[in-house]
RNA sequence: GCGCUCGUAGCUCAGCUGGAUAGAGCAGUGGACUUCUAAUCCACCGGUCGCAGGUUCGAGUCCUGCCGGGCGCGCCA
């Protein structure tokens, strides 16, 4: 019995109440009832309050009808036992067979258990990452690089259509101070006072001048533009490899440079002057921003005519729409924040829906410590903390792991020390362990030639309060999923998989899955060993969804 | 000054959008390996959920005001 076989159960009960007129609600029956896991392990196996909700719509006291539905729920197939709590809590105890056959809808669906169609026909756009290509992808700007394609793992699970998207910067002030730069670093000068600072320029002008002999004898501005077209090249390379590196791998990337050039731009202007929320001003062209929601209006060419920043974001977010996405996602650093209001404003202005049509997302600041220091991390500063630094200490599981675990809405303090020398303590060798046990009773289980199947599995011999936890567990799996995607916060799969880990651990200290010695194998060692491949295909799946491994041996 | 955001055990963090006696890991103390991986398990210790009001059957969760940390507030990108 899943919840969600539950949640049908109940709303069967309410039917059939309401039909034989016990009760009468005026909303009538709702369509689902809300089941959950309760803290207390006296309260049963699952709970709901839908008593307390129905109350007012009844006009029953809370008891009275949580009293009818316990009464209902006696009859029905697979509940052992339905008690009145508390204010008129009805907590649920579901019987071990039905409990049991968890772990034969998870085996017979496999992979696709935790998956659904719920999100089919949706087309939906994920931007994130989008560095610029002046230096390595730091840590603060990488947290959405896990994140980001976990949730797009997500929703693809969930039957979405999904394009991963990065935003190409090479248009600005930045990169001009980039190109200076590195001309600066090939000549073997200072690098300029607003200039960046590392040693990855060296390496970058080095691989320019190779390509380019004669790159230096060239007057500055047209040196300039050599490693303007090469330098930027070959740094948003070394961006794609470090992602690629990570696991991390984009769709689509878009380069602000051919909006501007392609009339996007103004086309998309053109649009947003048709909708009467463009006008003139001081000799610049403002954007209406401040008439939704935004605290002043934006200027979007500036008086000297060349377009603000927010021009491109014009331009971007109207080819996003226009190539069929109904949903754009755009995760930000909590630097950017300041930006939602007008890219919120901005949507609006195009006559689409915000929070609909358009999300932004803000990532909070992760900040790097070593010896609890905090450790400089700003590109021009010259003491880089790089995804790529993460990946040498850590390995990519972990370093995926470090990033995605944590809420994006607290900043985190990664302490270099700690996960780099005391890496046992990373939570995700907890759960790879749980899933690499399971993956040895399995390899175990196949050399002593036992054989189990779903098929003549009796779902009753898992009785054990142990065995329960971990089916319990595991049906709540696709309910996580759901989560994750509704809330757009991947943390919540990292945190399901660890408690599970911990369930899974529980019921291995107790539950002997295979025979001992010369003991021949029984139906109750095949039920377990079809439990322990229910939840070995968890592990595999959502740690999939995370883009960790699950390996079979640690 | 204004805006966004966070504040939960000594430390790092969860808390399923309002449910019952607030949970994990680490740290500390004490236990469990001749048998499926001890990277594990068990027990104990540890809390005025920043503070004060409000909303209601019920608030860590929602509202208001303070306090404290982070980040923003350009015709920069």
């Amino acid at each position: 019995m899943t919840p969600e076989e539950l949640s049908r159960t109940l709303v069967g009960a309410l039917t059939s109440l309401t039909e034989r007129g016990v009760v009468a609600l005026d909303g009538g029956v709702p369509s689902s009832v809300t089941v959950e896991r309760p803290k207390n392990k006296a309260h049963g196996d699952y709970a709901t309050n839908i008593a307390l909700q129905l109350s007012k719509q009844a006009s029953l006291p809370p008891r009275v009808l949580a009293d009818a539905l316990a009464k209902e729920l006696q009859h029905a197939d697979g509940i052992a036992a339905a008690d009145v709590a508390g204010p008129g809590f009805l907590n649920i105890t579901v019987s071990a067979a039905a409990q049991g056959e968890v772990a034969r809808a998870i085996v017979e669906a496999g992979a696709t258990y935790g998956t659904s169609t719920r999100l089919a026909g949706n087309r939906i756009n994920l931007e994130f990452v989008s560095a610029n290509p002046t230096g390595p992808i730091h840590i603060g700007t990488g947290r959405w690089a896990p994140v980001g394609d976990s949730l797009a793992r997500v929703f693809t699970a969930l039957g979405a259509d999904v394009t991963r998207e990065y935003y190409f910067n090479d248009h600005g002030a930045q990169i001009d101070r980039f190109c200076r730069s590195l001309l600066a670093v090939a000549r073997g000068q200072e690098p300029p006072e607003d200039g960046y600072v590392g040693n990855y320029l060296v390496d970058i002008a080095d691989q320019v001048v190779a390509g380019h002999p004669g790159v230096l004898e060239l007057p500055d501005d047209e040196a300039k533009e050599v490693f303007r077209h090469q330098g930027v090249e070959l740094m948003f390379a070394d961006i794609k490899r470090t992602l690629h590196d990570f696991g991390v791998d984009f769709d689509v990337y878009t380069h602000q440079q051919t909006l501007h050039d392609s009339g996007a731009v103004e086309r998309a202007i053109d649009r947003l002057r048709e909708m009467g929320n463009v006008y003139e001003a001081d000799g610049a062209v403002w954007l209406r921003t401040q008439k939704y929601g935004d605290d002043k209006d934006r200027v979007i060419i500036r008086s000297t005519g060349a377009p603000a920043y927010i021009a491109a974001d014009l331009a971007y977010y109207l080819d996003k729409r226009e190539r069929g996405f109904d949903l754009v996602v755009i995760m930000l650093g909590a630097d950017h924040h300041g930006y939602v209001g007008r890219l919120l404003a901005m949507c609006q202005a195009f006559g689409d829906t915000p929070h609909e049509n358009l999300e932004v997302l803000i990532g909070q600041m992760v900040n790097v410590v070593r010896d609890g220091k905090p450790v400089r991390m700003a590109k021009r500063a010259g003491s880089v903390v790089t995804i790529d630094d993460l990946i040498e200490a850590l390995g990519v599981d972990a370093a995926r792991y470090a990033l995605v675990r944590y809420s994006t809405d607290s900043n985190i303090d990664i302490d270099l020390a700690l996960w780099t020398s005391a890496s046992n303590d990373n939570p995700v060798y907890y759960v790879q362990y749980a899933s690499a046990r399971l993956a040895s009773i399995l390899r175990n289980a196949t050399e002593l030639g036992i054989a189990w199947s779903a098929a003549d599995f009796d779902p009753s011999l898992l009785a054990d309060d142990r065995e329960g936890d971990l089916l319990r567990a595991l049906a709540e799996f696709p309910r996580v999923v759901s989560a994750v995607a509704d809330l757009r916060q991947p943390h919540r799969l990292a945190r399901y998989l660890e408690a599970t880990a911990s369930t899974f651990h529980k019921f291995y200290d107790v539950c002997r899955v295979l025979p001992l010695g010369d003991e021949e194998p029984t139906d109750l060692h095949r039920a377990r060993l079809l439990l322990v491949e229910a939840t070995r295909t968890v592990f595999v799946t959502g740690l999939g969804l995370l883009g960790v491994s699950a390996p079979e041996r640690m």
